[in-house]
DNA sequence: GAACAAAGTGAGCGGTGCATAGATCGGTTA
DNA sequence: TAACCGATCTATGCACCGCTCACTTTGTTC
């Protein structure tokens, strides 16, 4: 570890790190709500103000902690897409990866697209990470509709479209007050039921696609 | 008004809707982190502890606000569906009237369908109100089903992935980051960007549908 | 009229984000 | 070697939050 606690140190030595990681720990642990910068610097050793010599404020934390969610979420989905041929099969990967990312790391997914931070265009570097994943999933739909195999020819209009699809069943998945226990939503994630949201979303995107229509009972 | 102030009075008379009534206002002015039981209570004319003589916490607070928004929305979508006779039309415009509610209501939607209130399914009269909201959109969909223009048959599948579109583009359209105007929004909205992600989201439920496919550029 | 339950009061507890004045350290320069 | 300076961390105070509890007031019921 290159945590280099360095306790009893005036200097931290990495305290930016240090807060990044601690908080990423705490947001899995106690969710959105347990997240305060009072305890952050408590638990990575330090006093209640040294956290704001490196973030102006907490929203700027959280834009830190947004940032890292996306550029992890994007590696993930080009590790899992890493060697896939068909177009197809790798905008239905990444849709995968996309939701389970969600499902894993519920907290953080939520602020990643919720309103904690308002004004996320804001924070520019948080926006080129959200920019590479979105430039990512569009080259993904170019590469689909480049297989002739749809009338649709407008990307931008697919690739909004099929974000949309996936982040509503991630965050209804999370939020939606549906029934339904974890290993549940990983029995139909993996079952398919993230393949049947996005072939109904790609609609017309690919023609005569027959998916197996499977059922959402229970969910 | 049947407000009835009835300054000075001990007893309020009506505290619970009262506190409804402005909490809905509070939200609509300063968005959820404005919502706070103490200046709520300021502003309805009364003691911070009162209100926990009708609402067990604050959570029960949100969580009737909530049960409102679900009503609000199902009797709006029933208003906008009233005498239209084709089952896709009929689905397109309750598509209009969600999004529409959305975004006119942000940080209400934000609520009902975020993780303020975690255990939403605990509030017996909300998961009746939602209930009755998922009933509609089901019964519209089983309707396009039944004109035979699909090759679909699960209506319980089909309602799932419109409701993720539908909410996926509420969703994005708040709290994305987007580059938008709240008038542009409108105007793409009007312009038919519900009508293509449902008419995605529908896919195989209708196979052959020309939509006109229009451009989100500024989005 | 007495008893009782519901409704409202007001002080207080522990927690929060934020701002800022002062102490301390590492590195640079004279 | 000594002075200095900017970055970093400490310590403290402010205003706000949700919630609890002993108390008072009110309306109703016997």
């Amino acid at each position: 570890m290159s945590e280099t606690p360095a306790t009893g140190r005036y200097h931290h030595g990495d305290l930016r790190r240090a807060l990044l990681s601690e908080a990423r720990v705490m947001l899995e642990s106690d969710g959105i709500p347990g997240l305060s910068l009072r305890k952050l610097a408590q638990r990575v050793g330090v006093s209640r103000g040294a956290p704001y010599h490196h973030f102006k404020s907490k929203e700027a934390l959280l834009a830190a902690i947004i940032e890292d969610g996306f550029r992890q979420v994007h590696a993930r989905t080009l590790e899992a897409v890493d060697g896939v041929s068909d177009p197809w099969h790798a905008l239905r990967q990444s849709g995968r990866v996309y939701v389970s990312f969600a499902l894993q790391h519920p907290a953080l997914y939520r602020m990643m697209m919720g309103h904690m931070v308002p004004e996320k265009r804001a924070y520019e570097s948080l926006k080129d990470a959200s920019g590479t994943y979105y430039e990512g999933l569009r080259a993904r739909i170019g590469a689909c509709i480049g297989t002739g195999q749809t009338r649709h020819a407008d990307v931008e209009l697919a690739a909004f479209t099929v974000w949309c699809g996936v982040h509503g069943l991630a965050s209804l998945l999370l939020d939606g007050g549906l029934e339904h226990t974890p290993s549940r939503v990983e029995q139909t994630i993996e079952g398919g039921l993230v393949d049947n949201v996005l072939t109904g979303l790609v609609h017309g995107l690919r023609t005569g696609v027959d998916q197996p229509s499977i059922g959402v009972d229970g969910l």
